[in-house]
Order: structure tokens, then C-alpha cells, then sequence
DNA sequence: CCGTGATTTCAGTAATTCCTGAAAATTCAG
DNA sequence: CTGAATTTTCAGGAATTACTGAAATCACGG
């Protein structure tokens, strides 16, 4: 690897996190590499910066399009496929949050969804299906919220993490209204 | 392997998906047995229910313990140590959150403030350089809305959830009052 | 079609991670 | 203390995952 300090200390940064995420240490350089990169590279120029065998280079480009963190993008009179990273990282940010729903919230909720409609066979069952509905309705409320929130253009969005604790005065405001709109229920 | 059906569907699960995250399936399948668990485990309880070693059920407690997703209850009478998960689940989601962030997101933020502090060597570093604090902005943006975040309290937290959407509307009438107030500088 | 360059596949190996059983350490009652 | 019960450690083997080089496939200009 012959790559500027700063870019290689970021490289093998991103090369040691992908460990502790399910992507493997070629996967996250590849990334890390385009995305600091200032033009799209193609497959070779991956391998000279990285020192890694073209084939490893091919199969980390073919998991990071899956994940939709690297597209192709094709560079006139070149036959060679180039890649870059989604530009705007607020659009990483949004890639990245859909893919790992994708992958590590949606099939647990259809698991439990199907373990729920089962009817209990004994107490234990019972009591287990109990727990499954917590934990179910839990990840539900959060990814119906996720879904809404998705939608928000990123100004918006910038703004309502801007607003941060704020939004905790604005609940508040929220509830003492309609809790007077229904006459104080609680409290 | 020896559990209701409904139990063991949910515990295998747990173990293919843990694979998906860091932790190995395993642990995937001890928490999730202490999870729907009516009482607090031993060790060699969870031995026999998951038919794995009893040195692998230990590595895995410790494990689950540094996560603070398995935790130690005393049983009177009693000296094997028993353990359960945090009983809300709303608490489980916190844990969840703090770990992560602290295991996946911290570190990246230290090794990018470090990056950022240098001065550039030429102008491939300078690019580099850009968005890199194009991403440690995103990243400190949203570590700030959820330390914000993270001080409400759980009932609060649920509202804010609930709202979905229509924070985006709070939002979009905030901004407009701030504008209002500040005479409509844009738009 | 053919040939050249680019990419992908894949079988084999290297590296890593996981799991186990045996041994060591710890804890605590007597 | 001693010894039984329990837990932890750890070296080595099993299983999994990552990586490579060679060969196959693909894409396209001529």
C-alpha cells in the first residue's frame, strides 16, 4: 500500500472497523479508498493502492454495489468499470440505515411476527411469547418511526437533529396539549 | 438442544443473526434465552438447553456481561450465579445503543478529529481532508442528537416515537417561526 | 466471428474465529 | 485450613471466513 499518510491511516481505520461490522477489512479499505478518492476508480487502481489481488478487489466491489455504497460510474473512452461512493454523506447515511434494516431488523420482525400468530403450547411458551411480543412491538414502533423519518428531505432532517434536546420540550409542549384536550387524564 | 418449539425458534434465530452483527452465535443464543427466560439462568442451565460447552456458555456470559446485556442476579440460598437480561425492553434498546456507538462510532470519531488536526501534504490530502470533516460532521451530529436524545426519559421517548411524521411538520412550523423572527432571511 | 482486454468465478489455501475438554483458580461451608 | 462446588482459563482442534492465482467468461472493436 503506497498511499498519502492520511489517506492510508484512514484506509486501515475504516480496514479495523469493518471487523467489528460484518464486512470484512478489504471491504471497508475499498470503501474508505473511494471514498476519500476525488475521482472514480477502477478496479486496478484499487489493487495497486491497497496491495490486495484483483480478484479480492472484484469481490469487495460486488458486495460493496450490494450494499449500495459503491456505484459504477462510467468514465468516457475507458472500457474499465469505475467506481465512487454516493457523494453526499447525508445519502450514505441513508443507504447505510436501509441496508442494515434490510439485513438485521426486517427478518427478525418477520421471525417474531411468525412466532407470535403460533399458539402457545405450554406456560413457558406463553410466557416466552410474551417477551417476543415486547421486544416485537418495540423494533415496530421504531422502524415505523424510521419510515417517517426517512422521508423528511435531508434539510429537514438536519434540522430536526439540530433541534437535539429541544424536541424533548417540544414533546412535552405536544402532550400537555392534548393531555388538557382531554381533561387531563393523567397526572 | 432441547427447548419448547417456540422457544428454540427464537434462539436459533438469534444465533444465525448474531452472525450478522459482531457477536457469534453462541452468544446470539444465550442472550436470547435469558431473554424469554421466566427466571434467571445459570450457566449449567443454559448448557443443557443449548447443548454447547460449558467453558462456551462462560466466554459467552462474559461477553454478554461487557455488553451489559446479560447481568448477574443473586438467588438467595444459592451460590451458582443466575443471569436475566434487563427486563425492558426499552432499557435492552439503550444498552444496545451506548455499546454500539461507543464500540462502532467512537473510535472513528477520535481517529477522524486526529486526521482532521493534521496539516495536508499535498492536494490529494486536502481533498481527503474535506471529507473526512464532511463525515466527522454528519457523525458529531448525530452523536449529539443522541446523547440529547438518550436524557429523555422512557414515556417521553415513546411520544417522540409516536409522533413519527409529524415531527416533520413540529419541524417545518419551527422552522417557520424562527424565520418569522428573524424576518425571513431566506425563502 | 475473432482477438484483446477486462472482469468474474472458483478451488485451494491462509487466516481468523469459535468451541471444547482438561486443568487451574476461586469461593465458601465446615 | 480442607475439600467440594463452581467458575475461569487456555492450548489445541474444528469450523468458518477471507484471500489468492489460474482459468473461465464476458464485452466489444475490428
Amino acid at each position: 500500500m503506497n498511499l498519502p499518510p492520511l489517506v492510508q491511516a484512514f484506509v486501515l481505520h475504516f480496514g479495523e472497523m469493518g471487523s467489528r461490522w460484518g464486512i470484512n477489512r478489504t471491504v471497508g479499505q475499498i470503501y474508505a479508498l473511494l471514498y476519500v478518492s476525488p475521482a472514480p476508480l477502477n478496479a486496478d487502481q484499487i489493487v495497486e493502492a491497497l496491495g490486495v489481488s484483483r480478484s479480492n478487489v472484484s469481490m469487495g466491489l460486488r458486495e460493496l454495489q450490494g450494499w449500495n455504497l459503491a456505484v459504477p460510474k462510467h468514465v468516457p473512452d475507458d472500457r474499465r468499470d469505475h467506481f465512487t461512493t454516493p457523494g453526499d454523506v447525508w445519502e450514505i447515511l441513508r443507504v447505510l440505515a436501509e441496508e442494515r434494516k434490510k439485513r438485521e431488523v426486517d427478518p427478525t420482525l418477520s421471525v417474531l411476527r411468525e412466532l407470535l400468530m403460533q399458539a402457545p403450547a405450554s406456560e413457558a411458551e406463553r410466557h416466552a411469547q410474551a417477551r417476543m411480543a415486547e421486544m416485537h412491538g418495540l423494533i415496530e414502533q421504531l422502524t415505523n418511526w424510521y419510515e417517517d423519518v426517512k422521508k423528511l428531505e435531508t434539510e429537514r432532517l438536519a434540522q430536526l437533529l439540530a433541534l437535539g434536546s429541544r424536541v424533548a420540550r417540544l414533546v412535552e409542549a405536544t402532550d400537555k396539549v392534548v393531555s388538557l384536550g382531554r381533561r387531563k387524564k393523567k397526572e
